[in-house]
Parts: C-alpha cells; structure tokens; sequence
DNA sequence: AGCGTTAGCACAATCGATTGCGCAAAACTT
DNA sequence: AAGTTTTGCGCAATCGATTGTGCTAACGCT
C-alpha cells in the first residue's frame, strides 16, 4: 500500500535545505534567470530525481493559466478515420509540448457541448471540433470561454475549418463507379443507390451533390428514393440494403457507400448473401479501410488526407490565426483496383 | 476576440453580493450541508448560468486532492482492437463520473513510462495501462507515486491483470484452422507459419504455446522457422510472407496470423498476387475486424471480449482491490466461417 | 425580558507552484 | 576603506476553489 502522499517543492526544498522558490526555479528551467548557483541546481536536480518527484500540474496551470493541455472531440474512436485522426493528433499535440486530450461524443449535440465545457473546465488551451453535429453550438461556447477551436471534418460558421473536399471526392467516386459498370457490364445508365449518413450534415449534403451532380452530367435521371441518408449507424445501411435487394429481388449495379460505417452494415447483410450475388456489383464508399480491400466485388474508396487535415489545423493554432471562415479544402484521394479479385483476372 | 478572462466564484459573489464560500458551496451542491437558503441557491445558480461560468477544475483538484482524471494509456489508436477498448474505457469512466484520458504509447516502452509520468503529474486518480511492454516498470512509477493501476491485455506481476487466455484462443484458433484446411484438401499435416507479434511478449508467448500445442496434439513436428514474432509493424509481415512465397513458390497451406496488425501488411503482399493463388489458402487471425470478414479466402479470427477486459479492470477500481497478482483471464471467442465464399458456396 | 437554538452566511487558511521584489554577503572599484 | 556592483537566494503574494470554524440576527420558550 504506497504512500498517497505526494512530494512538493516544499518537501525537496527542505531535503535540500533552500526555499521553495529556489527547488520551483530550478524545476522549471528559470534558475540561470534567477542567478541560482550550478552547484545548486545539480544538487535539486538529483535530489528531486532520486525522490521521484512529479510536477503537480494543477498547481502549476493555477498559478500560471496555461494547463498544456489541448483538447478534441471526435464522433467516435472505433473508426478508422477518426482513429487515424486521433493518432495524428497526438503526434503534432506532443511535438508542440501539449497535453492531448481526446474524447467522443457519440454525434449527440448535447453531448457535444457538455463535453467542450468540460474540456474547457479543465482549463485546455485549444479544441479540435472534429465531425461534430453542431459545431457552432461549441462554437460559441468556446468563444465565451475565449478558448480558441478550429473545426475538422465538419465545417461551422464561427471559427476557422479545415475539411474535405466532399463534393470533388463524391463526384470523382460516382464516376469511378459509373465508370466501372461499364466496364463490368456496358451499363450506361445503372442503378446506383447512396446509402449511409445523415443529409443534413454539411459533409453528406455536400457528397450527395457531387453525387449527383456526377449522375446528371452523364445525362442520368436522379430519383429522391435513391438517396439513403437517415443516419450513420451501421444497422440503418443493413436494413436498406437489404430492403434494396428484397423489393427488387437482386442487388443494385452499384453502390455509394457514404462511410466505413455504414459499409459494416452493408458487409453484415452481404455475408448473408451467396456469393455470386456479389458479382455484378460495384461498390465505392467513401472512406477508406485496409481491410475493405479485399472484398470480393471490385471496390473504389475514397481516402481523406488525415495528416493534411490535422496538420492544417494545427499551423492555424501555430499562427494564432483564428478569422479564417471560408471552409479550407484539403483534397481527398481516390483508390481505385481494389476487391473485386474475380474479373481482374477472368 | 474573446476576453481570456475567465469568470470565478470571486467574481459571481460579487454580482450576486454574497461570499466566495457562499458561491462554491451553492455550486458543489453542498448547500444544504452548510445552511444556504434556497433562495440564495437559486439566486446563484442563475447568475453562474447566465454569466456561463465553468469550474476551474485545477483548483478545485488542488484544494480538494482529486482529479477527477482517470487515465489509460495504449500502444496505438489506429487499432480496431485498441480503439474499441478507448471506447469503452469512456463509457465505463464517465459513468463512474471520472473524466477520462487516453493516450498512446507506440509500444515505446521510455514512452510509457514518461507517459506515465505525465499522466500523474496531472493528477490521474487511476491509470489503465493497455498492452504495455514493460507494465511493471510503469507499476513502479505508479506505485512511486501512490498511483492505483490495472493491466489490460498485457500481464504485469506488480499490480492485477485482466488479459485475454492467450492460449486457449491460440489453442482453439490453430485447432480450427487445421480442421478447415483438413476439409478443404485432406492435408494432415499442413504448413502453417505463425506470423507477427513479438515473441518476447507475454501476450504472443502464451499465443505461440498454445499454437504449438495444437500441432504436437495431432501429432504434427513443429519447425523453429515456422515461427516468425520479431514485431507488430504490417512491414514485417508483409515481407515475411513474401519471402515465404518466394522461396516455396507458393503459398503456405494455411496462417496464423497474431495481429489484425499483421494481417494488414499480409493482405498488402495478396493485392499483388493473381486471385486463384489465394485459393488453397486458409487464415487464422488472432483479432477481429469487421472489413476482414468479406476477404476472399476462408477465414477465422478471434475475436476479444472487450466489453469483459475494460468492465473487469473497471470492477477492481470499485471494489478498491488492487491485490490480485494472478492474471483474471478472459475467454475470446473464436469467429468462423468468414471469408472464403469460394467454396463455401462450390 | 432573558436565554438557548437555529438559520444563514462570512472569514481565513489551505492546496502546490510561480514570480516580483528585496536583502545580505561577496566581489570589485577607486 | 568606503562605495558600487554582482551573486545567490528567500519572502510573501498569488492563482481559484474548498472547508473548518465562528459570528450575528432571528426565533422560540418560559
């Protein structure tokens, strides 16, 4: 049963038989600007060292108004994309000399604010708003707490935000997709469904326009039931595609699958499938997964660019300039040729 | 631009005219206890709305010697595995009313301990520590500082430790994939090469044994090549595969692959075989991903009970016992029939 | 009226580190 | 030797919330 007494300068400085103030400068660097001896500093150093003592940074950020910490919130951890995000993340929050702190909030609004006040309760000295449901509810939370933020992934009206470019990434991967019927099968003018996400955040709105936009400048008809977009959970995507396939007894030519996420859900009712089911189908999601390259139907993804994202926002913390408002775009990438092992080689 | 001036109790006595003390008992909610009238309460609570004031948790944590933190540190976050442990670790944290904060470690074990480190400098009242490569040298950080701790995924012999049955999973996962490789093409005796994960590991040992088990109870002769655990980067698997394929000139009749980890660098080396390479190839992966269920060749993994890890950790941090020094073993479970539609269906 | 209770709140110390200021001794100057 | 400068360090206030203690006014009772 250790000891829950923890070890302050007060303990060192009289192991060291100094003041307070003397152990704290030389703990935190400033001694040769206090004109405190070498012969000092060494000895607290190594007593300091040999006790195992730890800076109490709640009393350090009292006393100074800086914690270190940064803060982020992210939908989810269990994702791909937010997982790289958070990896990232913490990479650029270290080699600055912050304290990354980074927790979900499960696309629930309110969850969303009471999380950012917490975070800031902690006194953190930034926040990443990442995919959040209402960025600018955060916003102006922060902006009362004059905690500066920058929005990822999702874009608000009231602090700088870096995002993907949805609309090209959405219209290139529609075309790819088209593009790959054809191949597959001289389809000119399939039936391509869009399935997963939520239309009124400003990402799947945006995807749904190049999406579209895709389909018309093909000169192919859009039907309103041919968006699918009530939702991220993966149950939702299983439920319509599976209603897809019942109502018209087989499967689409393709497919836009809004998210890994919604893809999990898609997977789940396609392992119910027989498997030659699967093949005259082309699928493209948006968002990119190792593992979902080896499907057995060709595949297109789209893959974001998290460190260009993430480290677009932290040179935006860097130089401290916070009045961007128009969304800055980051460019997506598209990764063709994977799945879809049959037809390669047939 | 927002003022940085944060609002205190200091500043809402004054609007409400009362004391300081008035203000933060009405705040902590122990008003009753300390006689304030409901109308004082009342009075209070709406101006410390209204002005939007936050608790400045670094003084409160310094009077009161309570964080409110509670830490975990992990190798990665770009992990299905590792992120679904930070997903319920938030759950779990937040319903016991701590605040929690992951972070990672990349296996580094001088990153763990001064990661550690840090986290206690904040003041964590608790600390996971998740598949650490050294935890007792990060027990002994926290025992230093009077740090209650747990071990997940990883045993450690300093504090108690909640982990997979590395062996029975690796028992029953080689078992399967011999029975499946046995019903696919008769083999007896197949060459399956263990791959990925660091031998010295606790966690891949106990995997090897219980691998090597299952061969010596059919009877099979194992070979010191068989076995490749020099890492966790997908570089190394991927390489170690290729090489494998190079000099067989072909592919092994079957794998146990130790990571999704490493299963991602192995599939890397398959996109750039033609399919029906992957014909006569049955896995094993010891991990779970939901894309790697749709690959194109039988499949089986094992899936951990995350759920059981982070909820058995959480349940010795409630009952205040930090005694057991036997690791508490938790049973994965064993996922077959994936993959392979081939010929699951021919 | 006089006394004991109770209600309602304020005072001031405290947590641990930081920092402006000041002071004594040593070193240097002329 | 007296004055000046430098060296080396300690004092005490401060950050914002918590909490043991104490004080005053109102109330109840006889």
């Amino acid at each position: 049963m250790p000891s829950s007494r923890k070890l302050t300068i007060y303990d060192l400085a009289s192991l060291a038989g100094t003041s307070a103030s003397t152990v704290s400068a030389v703990l935190n660097g400033t001694w040769k600007k206090r004109r405190i001896s070498k012969a000092s500093a060494e000895a607290i150093q190594k007593i300091a060292e040999e006790a195992g003592y730890l800076h109490n940074m709640q009393a350090r950020g009292l006393r100074k108004h800086r914690s270190g910490l940064i803060g982020m919130i992210i939908p989810l951890h269990d994702n791909r994309f937010f997982s790289s995000i958070s990896q990232v993340f913490e990479r650029e929050a270290r080699a600055r000399d912050f304290w990354p702190i980074v927790v979900s909030t499960l696309r629930d609004p309110e969850m969303e604010i009471s999380t950012a006040r917490t975070l800031m309760s902690y006194r953190i000295e930034y926040l990443l708003v990442t995919g959040a449901t209402d960025p600018d509810g955060i916003g102006s939370v922060c902006d009362a707490a004059g905690v500066r933020h920058v929005n990822l992934d999702l874009p608000g009206r009231t602090a700088p935000s870096i995002i993907s470019d949805n609309y090209q990434g959405a219209y290139d991967l529609a075309n790819a997709v088209y593009d790959r019927i054809f191949a597959e099968t001289g389809e000119k003018a399939p039936w391509v469904p869009f399935l997963g996400g939520r239309a009124q955040d400003h990402a799947t709105a945006r995807r749904i326009e190049g999406f579209s936009d895709a389909a018309r400048d093909r000169g192919m008809p859009l039907y309103p039931e041919q968006i699918e977009a009530r939702g991220y959970a993966p149950e939702l995507a299983e439920a319509t595609i599976r209603k897809l396939y019942e109502t018209h007894g087989k499967l689409p030519s393709g497919l836009f699958i809004n998210s890994t996420i919604a893809f999990e859900g898609v997977i789940r009712f396609f392992r119910t499938l027989p498997r030659n089911e699967l093949h005259t189908l082309v699928v493209g999601c948006y968002d990119w997964d190792p593992f979902a390259t080896l499907v057995d139907f060709p595949l297109i993804m789209v893959r974001q660019d998290v460190e260009k994202l993430v480290t677009g926002a932290f040179s935006l913390i860097d130089a401290g300039d916070f009045s961007a408002r128009e969304p800055i775009l980051v460019q997506p990438q598209l990764v063709t040729d994977l799945g879809g092992y049959d037809r390669r080689d047939a």
